[in-house]
DNA sequence: AGCCAGGCTCTCG
DNA sequence: CGAGAGCATGGC
């Protein structure tokens, strides 16, 4: 089963989805223009194959669908739904370029990288989760550890005999134990934190996907700091990569000081404080911009 | 070898 | 209440 989409113009398919290269082919990665991974819908694991059909400026994808079992016509609706929320494909970049055109870096990247989408999790839970993972540890570290949860946990899906792994439900961690996790490299905090999550998703007593509901970013980092394991840090990550929400940024980040510092300071180290004042100047998606340098980064975009 | 890496909680004083 | 230890693992 195949599905045709269009996302809101200007878009570029293979640079956004150039941060999955190299990725786990049995997870999700980007490889020979083709975007795969395992989605979760009504239930039902399917694995989706993305191909770039149009042009920036006229962008269609395509949409494979391979399933063990039967798609209907709204399981169609929704998988659409997802696979627009996995690139942001209806956010429009125009109205953030025009916003930082003040800023001459900035907008030197986003020339060089028009087009260029940050991908969002399917679940407010799965960017939670890497992002407690990701917590201290040195992003390679947390990659693999990331991979250990996924294979020992998450559902697998057999498609023309070989096996992929969808990203664990709370179910799925809440029915283990938090020596399992431990298990996957994780310390013994990270695995209560995420052990306890998933928990309180499965009896209800928490609901991270209506925060995405909330307008207002302040009161959804309040409320995720309310959970034990969940600093501001974290709580910023899990907003950019699992709600959509652009506008946070982590500025005392090491990373992204370090990319600011980069493109801003010829590389002198920078103090939070000094990030901050500069992201000031990116209007009101400080972490699409954010986002921005981390890819012209790895790509070694020289301004 | 030992320290640090895209934090956070808990424990002391 | 503020400072500091402890945490897992891999890379330098």
């Amino acid at each position: 089963m195949r599905l045709t989409i269009t996302p809101v113009p200007p878009f570029d398919f293979p640079l956004s989805a150039t941060i999955f290269s190299g990725g786990d082919p049995q997870i999700r990665t980007y490889e020979d223009g083709k975007y795969w991974q395992v989605v979760r819908v009504n239930d039902k694991l399917m694995l989706i194959t993305i191909t770039s059909l149009g042009t920036v400026d006229n962008p269609e994808l395509s949409v494979e669908l391979k399933s063990n079992e039967s798609i209907s016509t709204k399981d169609k609706k929704l998988i659409e739904e997802t696979v627009f929320s996995l690139y942001n494909l209806k956010f429009d970049l125009t109205p953030f370029y025009d916003e930082v055109k003040a800023d001459k870096v900035m907008s030197m990247l986003t020339q060089q990288l028009r087009g260029l989408k940050s991908p969002t999790t399917t679940t407010v839970f799965e960017a939670l989760v890497d992002s407690i993972i990701e917590q201290q540890i040195s992003l390679t570290v947390a990659h693999r550890l990331e991979r250990n949860v996924i294979k020992t946990f998450g559902a697998q899906l057999t498609i023309n005999d070989k096996v992929y792994y969808a990203y664990p439900t709370p179910q799925n961690i809440a029915a283990a134990t938090v020596e399992q996790l431990r298990n996957c490299g994780l310390s013994m905090r990270k695995s209560e934190y995420i052990h306890d999550i998933s928990n309180s998703i499965v009896e209800r007593k928490l609901d991270l996907e209506q925060y995405k509901t909330y307008e207002n970013a302040e009161e959804i980092i309040k409320e995720l700091c309310k959970i034990r394991g969940i600093g501001v840090w974290t709580a910023e990550l899990t907003m950019l990569r699992g709600m959509s929400k652009l506008e946070a940024i982590p500025a005392d980040d090491l990373g992204l000081r370090r990319h600011i510092a980069h493109y801003y300071c010829d590389d002198r180290k920078i103090s939070g404080i000094e990030a901050r004042r500069i992201a000031e100047n990116w209007g009101k998606w400080k972490g699409l911009a954010g986002y921005y340098l981390i890819i012209a980064s790895i790509l070694g975009v020289v301004l």
